[in-house]
DNA sequence: CGAACTCTTGACTAGTGTCAAATTTTGTGG
DNA sequence: CCACAAAATTTGACACTAGTCAAGAGTTCG
């Protein structure tokens, strides 16, 4: 199915999806060069320190943010799924304050930073929507602190596995409930400042406790009502009302 | 000396922080209307779940973003320093995900969100540089992930010393190594995921190894090398070299 | 000057980390 | 497609950081 859209129309998909295009709009983008690109899994798009001119639009796979402290401990900030921009941070920042790298094997799309830059200033509607896609990533950054600083193993645990099945049916991807989360348990402690060791307890708890199923790293949120109460997890913070018009 | 400064010079200072204006950018802020406020400690700016109308330019004082956790725990996600937008987030989404409190006193420059959507489609340069501002409060999300995430106590609260002595350095606010911070040891608990009563084990701590001085709020950096090597702090994340070119 | 916050301190607890080893799964080259 | 190596998961025993509870001292402010 998706083979069959170009990255184009995905590209012009992604941002109308926060707002309205008019046909010139829409022509801009269609003029843009971009280039199709795999990127094999662990592999970086963004290097800390780094001045990246180009941009992706992920179109098939996971990618996801991470910051090492001097000592080697890594934090996964964010997680990014098909229809999320990698770089916008550094559409007006020179330099990048941390590393993007690929979680699964990844199709994006890539474009000039330049680029994105002159249509924000010369079309109000892309500029909306690419502020729109900053300003939803800055409230997950906030919800992530809370889960992170308030919220116990079980709880953070809990609230992650909703969001992302939440992320994924937004974005078209979840067959109901179920989801591959293509997450090593390591990179999950990191996305929720545990350990591996624990994170694995917590999710041996939360299935013995009837909240999920899993096999291998398929996730099957078995009992959502009581997942959600568990994880505290309410949706807002995604914006997904936030209309395009 | 500030009172002397009008809210519309400040807000064209702040604003070219990070962009260059020219003639016309100026003219047009300076042709807004603003009204300044005062607001007392506690007071709400914004509220979770409401829809702002109007925009906050900090001219004095602190404040800072909350969220809280159905069961009442709070974490403060954000701290704001004269300078620094409180409402960004509002410019393009319509409803708050959290909640935005004055920490002391507090003197705000007020503009209507839609003067200030209406500047960033017409006027480029202010765009450019309320995207800066944006991206910029998201690279701090992301340090306090892994400040949180990643760093023990003692680091934590490190960290945060050494980040209020840098921004305070960058708005031309802190004599020194030396200020006030305003907050309780229940604050800085729940913006570094700690108790207060931990909090407090840590200054003292921290001040016995010679690292801080305290006088009752006022903070001392007395080793600024050991306190930033403990706290594992670099300064990159705030894009303080972030030029206005 | 008194009430309500803060801060400080101690004793004890609990949640999460550490370490280590066995088991299972995944990936790769032949 | 098999065989093996590497990576990831699982489990248990134990350690330690940070939380909880409680009470006294200090501070702020009406």
């Amino acid at each position: 199915m998706f083979r069959t859209v170009s990255p184009h129309d995905r590209l012009v998909g992604a941002i109308s999806r926060y707002a309205v295009l008019n046909d010139t709009d829409r022509a801009c983008i269609l003029a843009l060069a971009i280039e199709t690109k795999d990127i094999a899994p662990t592999k970086y798009l963004v290097r800390e320190g780094q001045r990246p001119e180009r941009c992706a639009l992920i179109l098939e796979g996971f990618s996801f943010r991470q910051k090492l402290t001097t000592g080697g401990q890594r934090a996964i900030v964010a997680l990014q799924v098909p229809g999320d921009f990698t770089d916008l941070q550094n559409l007006y920042l020179n330099d990048s304050d941390h590393d993007v790298l690929a979680l699964t094997s990844l199709r994006v799309a890539v474009i000039a930073i330049e680029d994105l830059q002159r249509l924000s200033v010369t079309r109000p509607a892309i500029n909306k929507a690419l502020w729109i896609c900053g300003l939803v990533e800055s409230s997950t950054f906030r919800e992530w602190l809370l889960n992170i600083g308030r919220r116990d193993a079980r709880g953070r645990v809990g609230h992650l596995l909703c969001e992302i099945s939440a992320r994924l049916e937004a974005a078209g991807l979840a067959r109901e409930l179920t989801y591959e989360l293509p997450m090593t348990q390591e990179q999950l402690g990191d996305a929720l400042g545990l350990t591996a060791v624990h994170i694995n307890r917590v999710l041996k708890a939360l299935e013995k406790d009837g909240l999920i199923q899993r096999r291998k790293r398929q996730i099957t949120i078995a009992d959502w009502r009581q997942l959600r109460h568990a994880a505290d997890f309410n949706d807002r913070y995604l914006h997904v009302q936030q209309s395009a018009a």
